[in-house]
DNA sequence: GCAGCATTTCTATATCTTTAGAATTATAGA
DNA sequence: TCTATAATTCTAAAGATATAGAAATGCTGC
């Protein structure tokens, strides 16, 4: 049996990370346009502070619904897609 | 093609009323035991204020994620399963 | 009508979250 | 090494949320 109540708690910070505009974006995003670094996410975006940005892809990389990469200067994000197709396929769609 | 705007903005009502732990256990809880009333989802809570449950219930409802449906003096809440399999199948697992 | 129960709404407070400016870390290239 | 760029962390303020007590609403049975 799978370990119900890890599920439990991830469940609840993927559903809070979703459950705010901004960060659905970015993770629908992600989605579209895979292993995008922050600069490309924050333009796309808009008008987001990168203190902002960096503050809502903590949240969504600490959910463990994305991941980051690190090269060079840059860091790569992406969804993971085993945690969205688990908690959130409708990301997927 | 579907309304994709409204979507993204119940998805972000359903994730956020789904991003709190005692929100996330009514839901699972009325997905177990269908119909139940704010009273015996309460009992099953524990110590929760009558005010601050309804709130929640509340949260959940305007989401969409869950109905109610009046009987006497009684609400009984039950899942939208429709929208849990759009947004949130783990739900339902 | 009234007493009692089920549930919600009102109100207030404490806590958490979003936001962004400023400072910091780290890498790349000249 | 110096400068520029990428990104994060620190700090603070404004806004949102969870919580519950008190009051209100609505239904039932006497």
């Amino acid at each position: 049996m799978a370990d119900v109540d890890h599920d439990l708690v991830q469940a609840v910070k993927v559903y809070k990370a979703l459950g705010e505009p901004t960060r659905l974006k970015i993770a629908l995003m992600l989605i579209k346009q895979k292993n995008q670094c922050v600069t490309a996410i924050g333009e796309q975006l808009g008008h987001v502070a990168g203190s902002t940005l960096s503050h809502h892809l903590k949240q969504l990389t600490e959910s463990g619904l994305i991941q980051s990469q690190k090269n060079g200067s840059f860091i790569h994000y992406s969804v993971d897609q085993e945690v969205a197709m688990k908690f959130a396929p409708f990301l997927l769609a």
